[in-house]
RNA sequence: GGUGGAGUCGCCUAGUGGCCGAUGGCGCCCGCCUCGAAAGCGGGUAAGGGGCAACCCUUCGAGGGUUCAAAUCCCUCCUCCACCGCCA
């Protein structure tokens, strides 16, 4: 679809092959590091070497295919009859062995798309729960009241409306109403604004997309019953605006001097929350739907890990700006998604729960995304090559979540971080109902 | 949704079955000329794959088909443009 090679059958990309042939030990083990098969290499290798007999063998018979068929046109009548029989029993002898070449390039293929992206060197080893934690920042505020969850006060402050979301449109979904709706709006401007002056160029971006996008942006794989998909048209709904701006540039080759391209992308999310039944049921932690403004990055491969770090940076400003205690993890190699080769994450401390929860999360993906995609870059040699891509969160509806909770006062009201003022107008957010008051008539 | 037209190498463009991986122009790069520049002249200028190399193969929106042979003929799809219908 982006310009990938015909008779082989086989993608350009996904992982360098000539790399792997030259170094079978790095993909081996990037498969250990993530808790997974190192054998998948050697199969590979094997794939590779057959597909490449197959493809010699085919491109022979082809060269001979051709030159025979160019004489068919000069032969004298009499030499034609039998030119003609010879090019047609090659023509059939091609088509046997491209079949052949095509049968083994999808089967590499099948394999290929499978493999995820090598881990960056650093990453800690181990699952969920081996992530590091490289930096705590702020204390968790001690509290002479007993603090209400970000629900209740939602509720209180009219920002809120769980009932009413799940009469309209089931579990998980929920109305921002009144200050609520303005708070998010204010959130993700704020955030919007701060990215526009370090450079990055706002998107709104399409959250329906083609399967190929989302195939290429490494989503399909292990994870692909957390996306919803519109059978009707073939399209999937986006969890994150990632996908449709790495999409964005697909199939494309970027001028040296355009890279680094930053994007600074707003969109509605959509995840099914497929395998958290009965997790974070309460409130808007994990929704079906919400809000985000993420910074996606284009760069030279070189530069990647550097700009890895400044989206750490961007979004720990962000977070430093609301006035929100926090800590950076570095997530560990079984815990990394598909495509990315390292994870950092940066999560808020909410009072009510007494843990940290995820607010940001910044992936490096090399050039993983980037050869699914097509997406390259022209180097100074003149060369086209594979580009870096990145993204980064720098706000979302959960965000609410910790600035409500811990921003709050006795009586219910919040007070406004003064970074989000301007945007939102207000100093504090003021309750306009009492506690507890569920005799709100609202339901049938 | 309906009808008609179109998609060719950065841009524009030639090309109706073999002499076409593909014409010409613009742009860009190199050289000549010039004190320097412009103009002019000459040359170069898509990507991917295989091979030590010579070289070979693939790709003319995508996929399939006809044929010894397809940019060219047929089918399906996608995109764009125009008009009609409908509508935020």
């Amino acid at each position: 679809m982006w310009g990938r090679t015909g008779a082989g059958g086989n993608l350009q990309g996904v992982i360098d092959l000539r790399a792997l042939r030259e170094d079978p030990e790095r993909l081996r083990a990037s498969q250990r590091a993530r808790g997974e098969d190192p054998s998948i290499a050697d199969r590979l290798l094997e794939l590779d070497a057959s597909r490449r007999s197959a493809l010699t063998r085919f491109e022979t018979l082809r060269a001979e295919q051709k030159s025979v068929g160019k004489s068919v046109s000069k032969a004298s009548p009499e030499e034609r009859e039998e030119l003609l029989t010879k090019a047609k029993s090659l023509a059939a002898e091609v088509k046997e062995a491209e079949a052949e070449a095509g049968k083994l390039g999808e089967e590499l293929d099948t394999v290929l798309v499978r493999v995820p992206n090598l881990v960056e060197e650093g990453a800690p080893e181990g699952g969920v729960d081996d992530f590091v934690v490289m930096e705590t920042v702020g204390e968790p505020r001690e509290f002479d009241f007993a603090p209400r969850d970000h629900l209740e006060l939602g509720e209180m402050l009219g920002a809120i409306d769980m009932e009413r979301g799940a009469k309209v449109s089931g579990a998980r979904f929920y109305f921002l109403t009144g200050v609520g709706a303005q708070l998010e709006l204010a959130l993700l401007n704020m955030a919007m604004n701060q990215a526009i002056e370090e450079g990055f160029t706002p998107m709104i971006p399409p959250v329906l997309v083609k399967p190929e996008t989302m195939e290429g942006t490494g989503f399909l794989g292990e994870h692909s019953d957390e996306i919803y998909h519109l059978p009707e048209d073939d399209l999937y709904l986006v969890g994150t605006s990632e996908v449709a701006l790495a999409g964005y540039h697909a199939g494309e080759i970027l001028p040296a001097d355009a890279l680094p391209n930053r994007y600074i992308g707003w969109s509605s999310c959509f995840r099914r929350e497929a395998g958290s039944y009965g997790k974070d049921t309460r409130g808007i932690i994990r929704v079906h739907q919400f809000n985000k403004v993420e910074m996606f990055v284009y760069t030279h491969p070189d530069q990647a890990h550097e700009e890895h770090e400044r989206l750490l940076a961007w979004e720990r400003r962000m977070l430093d700006k609301l006035g929100l205690p926090y800590r950076v993890v570095d997530i560990a190699g079984g815990d990394l998604g598909t495509s990315a080769a390292r994870k950092y994450d940066c999560e808020a401390w909410v009072p009510t729960q007494e843990t940290y929860r995820e607010l940001t999360s910044t992936s490096n993906c090399t050039e993983f995304q980037a050869r699914r995609l097509n997406v390259r870059y022209r180097d100074e040699d003149g060369k086209p090559r594979f580009a870096a891509t990145l993204n980064g969160t720098l706000a979302t509806t959960r965000w609410i979540v910790a600035i409500l909770e811990n921003h709050q006062r006795e009586d219910g009201s919040v007070v406004v971080p003064e970074a989000l003022r301007p945007y939102l107008g207000k100093e504090v957010l003021e309750p306009i109902q009492a506690a507890k008051d569920k005799n709100k008539g609202k339901k049938k």
